[in-house]
RNA sequence: GCUCCCUUCGUCUAUCGGUUAGGACGCGAGAUUUUCAUUCUUGAAAGAGGGGUUCGAUUCCCCUAGGGAGCGCCA
């Protein structure tokens, strides 16, 4: 889509509805949305699709926000209500009314029900045809509330020139007569969304294809209001890794799962943003190049499959590439969400944050996610005497023992505790003695981790310091 | 059932009719290495099926099969 094509820059929207929390599949829309109008000194706004006053919920709001925040997608201006303008709404729907192209419905839902459940099983396409929409008016029930439906045209088509879907055509007998306004006088989504989208100068709708079949119903609001139709992109949806709509199922939908699951923002958003769309053989993408390269004309039509692996690699390449400052900070901010965190949290003060950030060049080497950093720097949490696992007291045989011992008469001795000198005093006891460095650095590993796995053991004991490692030795020699 | 959409390695994708069908993740092998990881080298792996159009189809058209979305006084 060029920029041009609208000759000021795009006003675009992220609308999701307050059902729930942020949906993935929301998110990558929303990603769409915000590198779209960023990347052209557009606008990205903001707007709850809270027409539905028995679904609206407060938290939902607050987690959807929670959410966009998290994901570093900041929006223009306030969020909008579109349940605040209904005033606005309704007086599109008397207009509609009075131009002739909406009428009032007096069938219950229980008739529609009945109409739809004979129509399916006569094989008949399950759309509705109000008998209200050529009926006089005078013979309306004075009892019942009326539903307001948009007076869709039946005959012809309807053409939907998508960005991303292509020229999509529907026969207009096939789309039956929206619902625009409650019976209870509250507008509907269907209505709300064409109003609001018009009143923000909105020029490309960039939203999810299960919303194909409605703009198909939605064109004909503008046109009955005789307003400009905006561009459309419709991004396909995406699955869990078998294939089926992402549910519970797969463990994570809302994007604050994947926050505490350890993954970075950055990384998700570069995951996200690959997932139908492309730039050549492009695949780490920084967030500045992004907003150069994203077109949505480049998005692809076809569904695709979330795959954790490779949300994984991409979350190594960005720790690896994190400051660790940062990487420090984002570990100690999502210690209160995770299992276990509150007591590791407890024990961060300026000398504990100090050792981590030391800690961290050697440690990011080896995380694909701030969870595996956090289990990374255990040994940094422990107290005295440290738990070991299985693996770890299988290497502290008698053999390994007595190395232990040796080594620590000569870090006693060592006057520099820096890993270099360290690491020449154990390469030089390993010479000596004829054994093999891992079979000296395992024990090591063992004593100071409590585990097989760790970072260089020279960068533990130097990070832990000569008291503490000393001591971590000791314990296992006596 | 009706309408619409989709279909290249297991997965995400590149290819704007002519390529040994490329890259990435994952997987296999090897190198580096104090463990693990990183890094590097390397291997296996794909055009759903059938018809057309064309000198030539992964690419354009049609059919079939499979998958998905929609068909609410939800959004």
């Amino acid at each position: 889509m060029t920029a041009d094509k609208t000759t000021s820059a795009p006003i675009v929207r992220f609308a999701p509805s307050p059902t729930g929390y942020l949906h993935i599949g929301g998110a990558r829309t929303a990603l769409f949305n915000w590198l779209y109008a960023r990347g052209r000194g557009g606008k990205f706004l903001l707007r709850i699709e809270d027409t539905d006053r028995e679904r609206n919920n407060e938290a939902a709001v607050a987690a959807i926000l929670d959410g966009l925040k998290w994901l570093e997608l900041d929006w223009d201006g306030e969020a909008v209500s579109q349940f605040a303008r209904g005033d606005r709404h309704r007086a599109i729907a008397d207009e509609l009314l009075a131009r002739g192209a909406a009428y009032h419905c007096y069938c219950s839902p229980s008739e529609i029900e009945a109409a739809r459940e004979q129509a399916k099983a006569e094989g008949r396409p399950q759309i509705f045809l109000s008998p209200w929409r050529d009926r006089d008016p005078k013979d309306a029930p004075t009892d019942i509330k009326p539903v307001v439906r948009l007076k869709a045209a039946r005959d012809g088509e309807t053409i939907v020139n998508d960005h991303v879907q292509g020229r999509v055509v529907f026969p207009n007998k096939d789309l039956d007569d929206l619902i625009i306004v409650r019976s209870d006088g509250n507008p509907t989504y269907n209505l709300a969304v064409v109003v609001d989208d018009h009143d923000m100068g909105i020029t490309q709708v960039v939203r999810g294809v299960d919303h194909l079949t409605n703009t198909a119903r939605q064109t004909q609001i503008y046109l009955g209001m005789h307003w400009t139709v905006p561009e459309f992109a419709h991004v396909p949806l995406i699955h869990g890794p078998d294939g089926a709509k992402l549910s519970k199922r797969h463990g994570a939908q809302a994007v604050q799962d994947y926050r505490a699951m350890g993954y970075l923002p950055v990384a998700l958003r570069n995951y996200l943003v690959r997932l139908g769309w492309s730039h050549g053989d492009d695949e780490i993408i920084s967030t500045e190049q992004l907003l150069e390269w994203f077109d949505i004309d480049g998005i692809g039509k076809s569904a695709a499959r979330f795959d954790f692996k490779k949300l994984e690699d991409l979350n190594g390449h960005y720790i690896r590439h994190s400051s660790d400052d940062e990487l420090v900070t984002r570990l100690i901010d999502l210690l209160p969400e995770i299992e276990g965190g509150t007591t590791i949290d407890a024990k961060i003060d300026a000398a504990m944050r100090a050792k981590l950030v030391r800690a961290m060049p050697s440690m990011k080497e080896r995380a694909k996610t701030l969870l595996e950093l956090i289990d990374g720097a255990q040994f940094l949490f422990s107290a005295r005497p440290i738990a070991r696992d299985e693996k770890a007291e299988k290497i502290l045989d008698a053999d390994a023992r007595a190395t232990l011992k040796a080594l620590h008469t000569r870090f006693t001795a060592v006057t520099e505790w820096t890993s270099t000198a360290l690491e020449d005093e154990v390469r030089s006891y390993s010479e000596e003695t004829g054994a093999k460095l891992g079979k000296v650095a395992q024990p090591l590993r063992a004593a100071l981790t409590g585990r097989a796995v760790s970072p260089p053991v020279f960068d533990v004991l130097d990070v832990l310091g000569r008291e503490e490692s000393l001591a971590r030795i000791a314990d296992c020699v006596t």
